[in-house]
DNA sequence: TAAATACATCGAAATATATAAATATTTAAA
DNA sequence: TTTAAATATTTATATATTTCGATGTATTTA
C-alpha cells in the first residue's frame, strides 16, 4: 500500500507519461517481467544514448521506475504501487 | 464499452493531465457530477480567458472531456470510458 | 594499470508548449 | 437590430522539453 499522490505528483507522472519513447520503455520492461537492462532497452530504439538516459531518468524520477545498479549495469521493473495510485487518481474524476 | 486506446491516444491523454490547471480543471468538473459551465470554472482561475479556453481545448482534444454546447455556454463532463481506458492501459504495464 | 563498457551530466540547438492581448464568432438579451 | 456575454482563434513572446555531441564517472576486464 502506498499513500494517495498529490496533484503534483501526479502531474509528473502524467508528463512522463507523455511521450512515445517513455511509454515504450515502460511497455518493454513491463513485459520483461524481471529487471530489464538499460543498454538492452537502449538498443531499441534509434536515439542517443544521452537521449535515451534522459528518458529514462524522467521515468525514475516519476517513480514509474525502479532503478537497481548490478555492476555497471543499470536494471529496471514498473513501479507497481505508483501505477496503482496513479490509476487510483484517475478513477476518482470519474466516480 | 470502448476500444483499448493506441499508443498516441495514451500520449495525448498523458499530456493532458501533465499540467496542474488541467488537473484541476478536470477535478472540478468530476466533482460537480453534472455538467459545469465553462465561464465557472475558468473563474475558479487567475489564467487569461483564451489560456483557459487553451487548456479546455487539450482535454477535449485528449477526449477526456466532452463538450455541449448550450445557448452561448459551454458545458463539459468528464469522459468515463476513456478514463476507464486510459487506466486499463496503465494496468497493463502493472501485470 | 590501461582500455573498454555502461551510464550520467553538461551545453547548445531545435522544437513544443504556456500565456496573454487582440480580435473574431456565436448566441442571447435589450 | 444593437449590445453584451461566452467562447474560439490568431499572433507574439516566454518558458520548457527534446535531442545530440562531448565529456565525466564508475566499474569491469585485459
Amino acid at each position: 500500500m502506498i499513500a494517495s499522490l498529490n496533484i503534483k505528483q501526479v502531474e509528473k507522472i502524467s508528463k512522463a507519461l507523455g511521450d512515445p519513447y517513455r511509454l515504450k520503455i515502460l511497455k518493454i520492461i513491463s513485459e520483461n517481467q524481471n529487471f530489464s537492462k538499460c543498454c538492452d532497452i537502449s538498443a531499441e530504439f534509434n536515439l542517443a544514448q544521452s537521449t535515451m538516459s534522459h528518458h529514462i531518468k524522467q521515468l525514475v524520477d516519476a517513480d514509474l521506475l525502479i532503478a537497481g545498479k548490478e555492476g555497471r549495469n543499470l536494471k529496471f521493473v514498473v513501479n507497481k504501487e505508483v501505477c496503482t495510485a496513479y490509476v487510483d487518481y484517475i478513477n476518482s474524476l470519474v466516480v
